[in-house]
DNA sequence: ATAGTTTGTACAAACGTTTGAGCAAATATG
DNA sequence: CATATTTGCTCAAACGTTTGTACAAACTAT
């Protein structure tokens, strides 16, 4: 681990041999790289300063003015940690104070933009919190979830956040009786822990409405992975709405997985049915990209021959042509109220842990073509 | 920390008291809640096999052959462990052995998708190696990344894999005197540090030889930051394939941000010069999107009124229309490639710490409109 | 039977902190 | 001046590991 610095101090102690005329200097600088070599404890500052090990400890965390500590041993101790550039031992503390002040990120991907984002978001909140964040991936896998939560737990995290791949609670169940957990994004309807996610429900409700007020009746909908709740969700409201404007019949619900491929095959089955929907509802950003690939190799012109709209906000979405309409989530925000709620629950036991759903918001663009009634 | 399972304790007592009648079956339920609330040690299996620590701690890392342990204690002790569910306390285990298999990782971003894809990489490639990652985000900013360098090295990180942002090596020129460092994508020519970063050089070269061979003579270059030594790179290949076609008179080089919005002003700035470029090289996928947005707005049609190739590969941009050429570097090798690098170093003093420039890819698509020439 | 070897285990120190308790010396109070 | 209080500090234990050393007991060889 400190070999660049062995190998610097072999080379100033070769320099020495060959210099022994010059010694002073040379003491100069075998002194300054022993000051880095010597990583500074408290024992260190102890023995330079003369001060016993819990005096300096209590200087360094500032308990000088409870602990009745006179300014001279807090000046000469002070004086000596900066000198020797101090960074206490977060093992060591957290060995002895049982706080880690770590908390542990389980999402299923950390390349797919939704959760980029979120852990971004995660990651910079924690650090104001002044704790750190780990981050694992479980590649919507459960055996590699389970893998995640052991490392996590053998980090000694003080809390977990996490975004559950898979259907069955059981991990998490057992998990919330060690540490307190929160969920983002997706969660377990079966069990009470608290979750930060947004209403996605509504998002698809106010979606398929939208279709509808513009005048369009087939509207076929690609889910991604059905036992994702998020999803449950968005099947939920898209159904809702088209019950409600008595186009039951007319529903369409196809696809199984959160992909570019389900969605371009999904649109090519849906382009080949008798009844060809006039609007295509796709539950993710990147069902909708596959959607576009789709309807671009039969010529089909979004917003003119067929409509899209997509769930989950991304940048590149504007930059499409035409321009997707699509529901955003509060993204940032989520990760930012998981944190909140978690951190929390960790400082004070007896915060409350809440269960939100975030509002999301339509950002209408291009992609829906209103079709006049046919009278 | 443990609030939900002393409730749940306290839950359990309270069901004592209420039913003294069926004390044994209750005992059970608390003896399993207790098994869960003691956390198990050395110490604790050690008490309830009577075995010393010492011999637990060897039995329990595997080295009962080495170290003459009967056959009797091993299965003891491990039928004990497993029934605690025993997990050794990393801290405990970091603070003796001075090893705490954590490596740390400095991203100026999260969720660039460039950076997003790599972050992705590291992540599952530590994890294969048996480290846990700490990923911190410099936000481009200087003063941040000094602090999650401070944040990571008080974790006692092992080692440092980082995309340093600005143009000082001061941080990381000292870092390395401390842990071993492995840059990636970024680095300072000034340090001869290890790194991996891929052939922005060439990759710009080809790129914009592609463009010439195509019949452009006007080629102008968006670069993003011109501290960052990618974009250096690769504004110096595009102007060197312009000198080597003769071609330096016309070259034209503008911008200095990595993202949209620069990408979108310089666009407006180029569209309204007298000569007007035929194309346009972006130096990043957010510099694209900008370009894109501009010439939208002009109703110029990419690969027909004008050309555009992007530096970094997205997937979304197979799904513009036309899909946009671009250059494409191997992320998830580059991540791979330095954490093997980077964890070889950390358990091998001697291991090398090569410098590697992957090379990059053409990704041809239809966003390059061939120019006859005017005879 | 004696000496030598092997086997199975325990002891104790160390890693760097934090923290309750203790204790002289200095100062204040009567 | 004697007693009480305050001041400024030190001691020592503890957190959960790992690991070098020591040491009986059980064998083996003579």
């Amino acid at each position: 681990m400190y070999a660049c610095l062995r190998r610097k101090i072999s080379i100033a102690e070769d320099i020495l041999c060959a210099n022994l005329l010059h010694g002073a200097q040379i003491f100069v600088l075998l002194a300054e790289i022993t000051t880095l070599a010597m990583k500074a404890t408290l024992t260190t500052i102890s023995e330079k300063t003369g001060y016993s090990v819990s005096t300096v400890s209590r200087v360094l965390n500032g308990k000088s003015g409870t602990c009745r500590i006179s300014a001279k041993a807090v000046e000469a101790i002070m004086a000596e940690a900066r000198r020797c550039n101090y960074s206490p031992n977060s093992l060591a503390q957290s060995l002895r104070t049982n706080k880690t002040r770590i908390i542990g990120v389980i999402l299923p991907s950390v390349t797919n933009p939704f959760f980029a984002e979120m852990s971004g978001s995660i990651i910079s909140e924690v650090k104001n919190r002044g704790y750190t964040a780990i981050v694992a991936v479980s590649m919507e896998n459960e055996a590699e979830q389970e893998s995640c939560v052991a490392a996590l737990l053998s980090k000694k995290v003080e809390g977990i956040i996490a975004a559950p791949c898979g259907s069955n609670p059981r991990l998490f169940e057992e998990l919330c009786n060690v540490i307190p957990v929160v969920f983002v994004d997706r969660f377990y309807s079966g069990l009470n822990l608290p979750y930060v996610t947004s209403n996605n429900y509504m998002g698809s409700v106010n979606a398929t409405v939208m279709l509808i007020n513009n005048g369009h009746r087939n509207i076929a909908c690609i889910q991604g992975s059905p036992v994702s709740l998020p999803n449950k969700k968005r099947v939920e409201g898209y159904l809702k709405a088209m019950r409600q404007s008595g186009l039951e019949e007319n529903a369409v619900l196809v696809g199984d997985e959160f992909s570019v491929q389900c969605g371009y095959l999904e649109t090519k089955l849906l382009l080949s049915r008798d009844v060809r929907p006039t609007a295509i509802f796709a539950l993710s950003y990147t069902i909708a990209l596959g959607v576009m690939k789709a309807l671009q190799d039969s010529g089909l012109k979004i917003g003119e021959d067929i409509s899209l709209v997509s769930f989950d906000d991304n940048v590149s979405l504007d930059y499409m042509v035409p321009a997707i309409t699509r529901i955003s989530q509060p993204v940032e925000e989520m990760g930012k109220l998981a944190t909140k709620i978690l951190i929390d629950r960790i400082e004070n036991d007896t915060a409350k842990s809440p269960q939100l759903e975030l509002t999301t918001k339509v950002i209408v663009r291009e992609s829906v073509r209103t079709i006049l009634p046919a009278l």
